[in-house]
DNA sequence: AGGAGCCGGATTGTCGACATTATTGGGGAT
DNA sequence: ATCCCCAATAATGTCGACAATCCGGCTCCT
């Protein structure tokens, strides 16, 4: 009864992969963890074939690593890499900010907006997590309205793999207000229009996390 | 003799995923043909389980589109596609070339100086294959001096995506001079050490391209 | 003539068994 | 006691066969 994992038993090698995948993100599986295909073909009433295939996405996703004939693990991910993924993701979401300045319509700007004022409401009530949600959601959506399905899915992967780090660098002392602020910035440029302003506005509020993270790792080498 | 492919016979998953990669990248395979498993086994003297294995690995990657039950076919990126996955590698690129600006030796200017020589050479001698060859081992020196993995696995990546467009814009008239400047001013920023500098410069080379092939795609729907 | 439904070939998805490869632990020689 | 080699074990890699699914054409009924 020790590991009991009751999960809705998959079937085929789609549900299994996606099960996994939320495994690992969710961290059920810990990092570095040994993924035993026999096992986890019993654990999740699947076929070992359909475990395998599911591995080899994940793989290729960067989620777990195998290497020839000694099986797969539960990818562990480095300071270095955390740091390298979080400057690909300021790259890749200054693109699409700028994309979806020269795109957006009224009712996306209302939309952004909305959230905006939601999150306000969260910071002054003190509520690191659910303004967490609403930072993702706000993000999210600069995505949709850029509509570039190429740099979105990398940026979605990417965010999957440091999905670890994330709550480090999030709960910081006095980061809301200014995240909050630097988020008003990103939509006033947005609201005029203005490309090279958005990729500016966007990259200066991604990289202040960015400098977060270094001296969180920095810190955390320290002490 | 038709379908005569002499392959050397490729047995485990892991040659059998080079050899169809290859294989795609280099178009021996057709956009959009389809990639029918027993076939397959049978050319590359494969058991199926290989051939699937490295089929879905493929998927994830972007270079084949498998349906459920429909089985795989070379993935066919649209227009539209093109387009995108080159502005997501100009923003890349930048990156690269920003951490480059950062990380270069001497050494590493010497040996971008003698691929400018070699790259000048083609262009006097009217060599544009070989200048085009050149051109990547540049963007590949960039790549590894700045020394992030993680955007150089997917530059390298959107790369093998995009490779049939990649003829088309490299052969425009004109191009090979102004392609040449544009490495110049990349080498000078760099050698300045100005990060600032060096991803603007990346930036104008690369936004050129793919306004190039932006016209090139307009005039193919008109034509 | 036209369309719904159905059969047959072709192809993918899954399973169980077997071969191959790493790892671990013990026994023997020095 | 230490090191090396080798068997035992555990896990992955591969294969062949079978089940499930899809596509085409055909029939049959109206």
């Amino acid at each position: 009864m020790s590991t009991e994992r009751t999960e809705p038993a998959p079937r085929n090698s789609l549900e299994v992969y996606r099960a996994l995948r939320e495994g690992i993100i969710n961290g059920r599986f810990q990092s570095n963890e040994r993924l035993v295909e026999a096992d986890l073909s019993r654990m999740l009433m699947a076929g070992r074939t359909a475990i395998r295939a599911a591995l080899v996405r994940l793989d290729q996703e960067g989620l777990v690593a195998r290497e020839p004939n000694r099986g797969a693990r539960v990818r562990l991910v480095s300071d270095r890499e955390a740091l390298e993924i979080e400057q690909v993701r300021v790259a890749l979401e200054q693109l699409l900010a700028r994309q979806a300045a020269i795109r957006m319509t009224p009712a996306d700007l209302l939309e952004l907006r909305g959230i905006l004022r939601e999150m306000t409401d969260r910071v002054e009530a003190g509520d690191p997590l659910g303004y967490s949600e609403l930072n993702a959601r706000f993000h999210q959506k600069i995505w949709s309205i850029a509509d570039q399905k190429v740099a979105a899915t990398l940026v979605a992967n990417l965010k999957s793999q440091s999905i670890r780090f994330q709550y480090r660098t999030i709960l910081q002392p006095g980061r809301p207000h200014r995240s909050l602020r630097e988020h008003h910035t990103i939509v006033e440029a947005l609201a005029s229009g203005d490309a090279d302003a958005s990729e500016a506005a966007m990259r200066e509020h991604l990289s202040q996390v960015v400098e977060t993270l270094k001296s969180a790792i920095a810190r955390h080498h320290a002490g």
